[in-house]
DNA sequence: GGTATGATTCGTCGTGTGACGAAATATAGA
DNA sequence: TCTATATTTCGTCACACGACGAATCATACC
């Protein structure tokens, strides 16, 4: 008997309870950010950002690949990504036209066009 | 633009984001249900119970329905509910096997055949 | 009307969570 | 090898959240 479908559904279900990780994932729906890329849009401290993504990667809601010392996350795809979609279907469905997450998306694509190495070094001024 | 979509949409997920919760939705799955047999079946103090239940109903994921001094909760049907379905669907699919959630419906089974009262009559006796 | 009773609200307490900056880690480039 | 840099980990703080019991509310029954 499978005792911990539940720990897994609440790994979800936390991971779902954050509007910042809500931000992220909705985000990621339109491809692949590192993480200088999210900390930009987000306007949070790195080291937040950094713990939001491993929460989500922990609920299997992102996936991660690491380039160099760039770390890219994205929506999972293929079978890794059979368990989240449901979900984030259901939330891509309700936010679809919500004041907040369209205007992350219009940052989100200035922040594109930049250079990912300049944000970090504007970043790192700021403190 | 509906810029508090955000809004609504985090209450859903809050409000499943806590195991009781969780576990109250899959009792539910079996019918509608009195504050204090849900009470029973979750072994917590009926003034908790009660504010669990107020989260579910704020997020639309719970109806209520007051017959005397009882209350009835119920997932929501009809139009009301289109909302909630989907994730209730999700969560229902994902539980479906969990050793707890089987605990609490074969506990729940042995709840529903005794009177209502006499559960409340335990229940204030065993403070 | 007064009392019993099912449910809710309120006040409090301990724990969990999100934020930050500082320090640590790991990799690219000089 | 040494330095710069993108990210993560750690320590800390303030606040949110879940638990309880006591008090309150609302309805049925005498």
């Amino acid at each position: 008997m499978n005792s911990d479908a539940v720990r897994s559904t609440l790994r979800v279900t936390k991971a779902l309870a954050d509007i910042q990780r809500v931000r992220i994932l909705m985000m990621l729906g339109a491809g692949e950010l590192c993480v200088c890329q999210i900390v930009e849009v987000l306007a949070l401290a790195p080291s937040t950002v950094s713990k939001h993504l491993s929460i989500l990667s922990a609920a299997r809601l992102v996936d991660m690949r690491k380039e160099g010392r760039w770390a890219y996350y994205r929506l999972p795809e293929g079978t890794a990504g059979a368990f989240a979609r449901p979900v984030l279907k259901w939330l891509d469905k309700t936010l679809k036209n919500d004041g907040t997450i369209e205007q992350d998306a219009k940052n989100l694509r200035r922040v594109l066009v930049c250079d990912p190495g300049s944000l970090c070094r504007q970043q790192r001024k700021r403190e």
